[in-house]
DNA sequence: CCTAAGTAGTTGCTAGTGGAAACAACATCA
DNA sequence: TGATGTTGTTTCCACTAGCAACTACTTAGG
């Protein structure tokens, strides 16, 4: 089988930007409007929602989600602004900080998933059969972990 | 042929977001290191190209990369001091303004061109089949078209 | 112990982003 | 010729995120 133009393969790349910048903003709008939550709190909330107590330090959750430590140190403000977070010491370490879910935060965290769950299932899923997403997870799967080790950070 | 669960089938998703935060991220940094220019410029300067004349009015150009008019005059700023675009009147309409690629404009595109394609090339096309390709097309076409349609700017 | 060096998290500063609304210059249409 | 609409710019504001300086604490070496 011969491979198509290299111009034409590169076309597939093109699409999948478009895609994640389109159902990006419709999932903006979605969680904004149904969870009242903007999507940025997503990566922190389910972090901590995963994690053992639903609490981490704060350095690995800034780890976590490859954000620095003043992004974190800030986000934080903001979601125990909203009470979904509370900090607490680490034990034994003096100077370290858990971050924990509070019980609304728990709630909150639920519904996020919920809304963000219902956009792909609503916006992604019924584009593509069983069969195609396999093969999308699996190319972009590869694609992820060889740009993570060419950025120096494997994983 | 039975239908995968549906929380699987998700992943496919979060897989390509993955891959694309990642190969952005190299995007920017091999821009940056073999171009100068930054991954935003792309946008402005791939429009300005293909335009006949290598030319646009500023609203056409806001339109075509999806921006407010306000953001645009800015980015034709940082353009204009960089000397890759110049502004100069749209004739018949004495309001108007057209952004144009400079001489030194044409070249920067195309070297920012070559970069971006080279980039795709050694990150994405080795990790999918021509077939593979099709399918990430195919399917990712889809789902830009519906979620523009769910945003109000089919196109 | 006690000091030196290191680590965790916060804060101040800075640069940049981008939208909304006000605005000036011009066009169009009655 | 006004009234209204458009085009592009500007001002103002809120937000983002990194760097570097700082505080508070821990740990290792003498």
């Amino acid at each position: 089988m011969p491979t198509r133009p290299t111009n034409e393969r590169r076309q597939a790349w093109y699409a999948a930007v478009r895609a994640h910048g389109a159902l990006t903003e419709v999932m903006e709008q979605q969680l904004e409007a149904d969870a009242g939550m903007p999507l940025g709190w997503y990566d922190v909330l389910v972090n901590l929602y995963l994690a053992p107590g639903h609490a981490l330090r704060m350095s690995e959750l800034a780890d976590a989600v490859l954000m620095s430590r003043s992004w974190l140190t800030r986000r934080i403000d903001q979601l125990e602004r909203a009470g979904l977070v509370e900090r607490c010491s680490a034990g034994d370490d003096g100077r370290g900080v858990r971050a924990r879910l509070t019980r609304e935060g728990k709630r909150a965290y639920l519904k996020l998933e919920r809304v963000h769950s219902s956009t792909i299932d609503t916006h992604f899923l019924p584009y593509a059969t069983t069969a195609e997403a396999e093969v999308i997870q699996r190319v972009m799967k590869r694609v992820a972990a060889n740009a993570r080790r060419e950025l120096g950070r494997p994983e």
